[in-house]
DNA sequence: CGAACATCTGAACGTGCTATCATTTGTTTC
DNA sequence: GAAACAAATGATAGCACGTTCAGATGTTCG
């Protein structure tokens, strides 16, 4: 998994458009609910009852992000009966969550207490 | 660069508080500004007003998404005389931006256009 | 068909965030 | 030290977003 790798030799602008979907796209992420809710659905398919209370919300609550992350083809979701099961999309979208816990859990401890104010260069 | 792939053999509910630091740093992704602003140093370091001009933004607004991205050690500035050079804090936010921009423009094209309503089990 | 359950939807509320303007701080030059 | 430039800051307004509540839609079973 080398993503994302290939665009370095791509000196060019980030074109506008391409960044209003990016940040439409990393907004799903950007909030600590829907982020509890894919790395459910990483464990396993589940109906939208058993996510809530598993999750401690209102059933409402998740379907309403369910609703969101279905429209940015984050997750999809199977009716079986009366209750739907819902499961990400496909791996990329695991794997787009492993790498943004990733990116936390290590790459910023060191500079989350750093001086981060603007200093002279040497 | 095999990141976050260690995460999936840990099928542990993710902490709430871990939850809140990701959201926190994927915000940071989730504005077209901000990732403009990114994207331009991932180029090469830049001072605050060369970036406002490029981009096409006020000078002030530039210094205020500078100072959250600072804050969250997506950047880091040096002065340098009048004018404070910013570049990004290390690789791995270049990495983390790549992987951002990439999934969306390959993995999300077929399921942009695709039915998402939930729909009846096979 | 009606009751019970599961999910979805719409509207209203509160909150947080971004952009904007005016001002201040820091730096260099004269 | 004053003027000119660069960047940072503070406050405000505007807006988008997430949550909540109430009700609607869909599904199964008797």
């Amino acid at each position: 998994m080398t993503h994302g790798a290939d665009r370095q030799s791509t000196p060019l602008p980030l074109d506008a458009e391409v960044a209003r979907a990016v940040a439409e796209r990393m907004q799903m992420l950007a909030t600590p609910s829907r982020l509890q809710i894919l790395d459910r659905l990483r464990h396993g398919a589940c109906p939208v009852g058993a996510l809530a209370e598993d999750l401690g919300m209102e059933a409402s609550r998740v379907s309403h992000q369910l609703r969101s992350l279905r429209h940015l083809g984050f997750v999809v979701g199977k009716r079986r009966g009366k209750q739907v099961f819902y499961e990400l999309h496909d791996a990329h979208v695991a794997e787009l969550l492993d790498q943004a816990i990733f990116h936390v859990e290590h790459l910023t401890l060191d500079a989350r207490y750093a001086d981060h104010s603007p200093r002279r260069a040497s």
